[in-house]
DNA sequence: TATAGTGCTATACAGATGTATAGTTAATAT
DNA sequence: ATATTAACTATACATCTGTATAGCACTATA
């Protein structure tokens, strides 16, 4: 996780820090879905399990832990009988929404983009003199 | 990969399917390494390589192909003796950009909040009563 | 007392992903 | 003739990620 970005990048190894510590948030399975499922406020262990309606409840603890220990999520204690649980996105987690949204456009884009070009192209390895 | 977003997305299922598109095409470990160092310019297999110190070569050759079948990165066989192999974006692929940025400021501001947040907090469970 | 719901954890496993090491083909360089 | 470079591919292995299944401790309700 060192010197690979160097190339755009290779003035400023915090911003690889950067890249990696989002990409670390983001990736995984049910990483995002979890952030999407708490964008609309907070959740109890069970709401997000029937949310993501796929996912088992080891996993939800899992992806829990992760994303509280990267500061993306806050788990909260409610003091009461039975005790009850809410998980939150934390300030940090909700600008995520950011980072998302961009990878939503880009998808529609590219999905157009690739689209049409492939009426244009035929041959999927083009060769050009040199 | 199907209904896992319902919660802010459920109104559109396109753009879960742009968000999946994205993910796919940037999770992995040297994705990102091998379009950050095409950004600046069409490179070759061997310099690819050498910008990402310490992958290896059989990653190289799977990354890009994943890359290419995903319509990010071009292979360009130029004829000449020998033969030369130029792997370049598509334009897509440098849009990916914008997704690199966003990450890249989010990772920022995170690691900034995060920091901060530390020294006012104590316990790591915050317990409310309700 | 029995059953169901909440918020998890444990164990074992399957499949995906990435690594290490070596080898191939073909051409130029010494 | 031998070494080197370029552009890979093959094999075997290790590790990481996610799944399946089961169960626990507690509380509420019938």
């Amino acid at each position: 996780m060192d010197s690979r970005y160097s190339d755009i990048m290779k003035c400023d190894r915090g911003l690889i820090m950067a890249l990696t510590d989002t990409l670390n948030v983001v990736s995984g399975k049910w990483k995002l879905a979890v952030v999407c499922t708490l964008l609309s406020g907070k959740k109890r262990f069970t709401d997000i399990q029937r949310a993501i309606t796929d996912i088992t409840p080891r996993m939800v603890s899992k992806e829990l832990k992760e994303l509280e220990v990267n500061g993306v999520v806050r788990r909260n204690v409610i003091n009461s009988t039975p005790v009850l649980i809410e998980y939150e996105l934390t300030p940090s987690g909700e600008q995520l929404y950011e980072v998302i949204q961009k990878m939503v456009e880009w998808g529609l884009q590219h999905r157009e983009i690739t689209l049409n070009g492939m009426e244009e192209r035929k041959a999927d390895e083009v060769i050009i003199s040199g």
